[in-house]
DNA sequence: CTACTTGCAAATGCTTTGCAGGAGA
DNA sequence: TCTCCTGCAAAGCATTTGCAAGTAG
């Protein structure tokens, strides 16, 4: 049921939505989508200057910005002090994130089909009487990651 | 179900823990929590000043990181351009976030007790095979609010 | 009097923008 | 060639901090 999109077919997809903006898909964008798609988890600014140091930081920002109009790219804020980035979920899969409040981590865990369906329907029940139109929704788990689970627990 | 708790019974937990922390509860913070309590949705830096005006920003600021440090106030960060504050879950009641991706209001509903303990089981299907130790959740919703659903079937 | 508070102004750090040169179609 | 792209340096803006004066216990 997990619907794998190839980078390969990323890549392409990213290209077209940017044509459909206007943008060229250049070698700096590409760059960053690479970082983005490499790396597995949201990706701050640093992760991508790491993963694309030929990139400036203010063209990085600059294409982030392009890649989030054309809805290649979302925003993801974490903790407040920055912005950590990843692929539109539909050029990659739903998914939902745990976030160790100890480390800050943060991990992408894929949902079953089962469980999405269960959750869509109760965003349904909860935003019935509100008139709200419901359109994507994120459940984000804060805890601690087995790694400072771990550490707490020698803590003791 | 719905635990209410009131506003003067919120005072008192805040300043019993701001007390845990050597903190006073001074009318500053008070101010503070006040204006989180009346609210009644998030609240941004610029909503504390115009509910608060005689608490200048930057005493604001630090007020927010102790009451967050004794678990009085949580940080939601909404968009990444700025953080927004509400006081803490165990201190009102748990609760979910409705985000308009058009007007960028944020709504909060109450789910209902079924609810939550349907969320509670499947987060911990999702993190049982991880080791991730789930602490909380947030089911935050995007779309469109009423009147920006409606604005939008206006325009067609 | 000792420790916590506050306000102001200055500093910090992430992010954005102006501008001038470069490149794709 | 016209439009989009890129880099650098400078600017913006939310948030933090140093410091000196204020206040509660």
């Amino acid at each position: 049921m997990t619907t794998e999109i190839s980078p390969l077919r990323v890549h392409e997809l990213v290209e077209i939505r940017l044509r459909q903006g206007q943008l060229r898909y250049t070698k700096g964008r590409r760059a960053i989508v690479e970082v983005l798609l490499s790396l597995g988890r949201p990706a701050g600014i640093s992760d991508i200057e790491r993963g694309a140091p030929d990139v400036p930081r203010s063209s990085a920002y600059r294409h982030l910005v392009d890649l989030q109009a054309v809805g290649a790219v979302r925003a993801v804020s974490a903790n407040g002090d920055f912005t950590l980035f990843e692929l539109s979920e539909d050029l990659t899969e739903h998914h939902h994130h745990l976030l160790c409040v100890v480390c800050g981590n943060i991990t992408d865990v894929t949902p079953s089909a089962d469980f999405e369906s269960v959750i869509a329907e109760m965003v349904r029940s909860l935003t019935r009487e509100t008139g709200f139109d419901p359109v994507s929704h994120s459940l984000d788990v804060s805890g601690h990651c087995a790694a400072c689970a771990e550490r707490i627990g020698n803590s003791l």
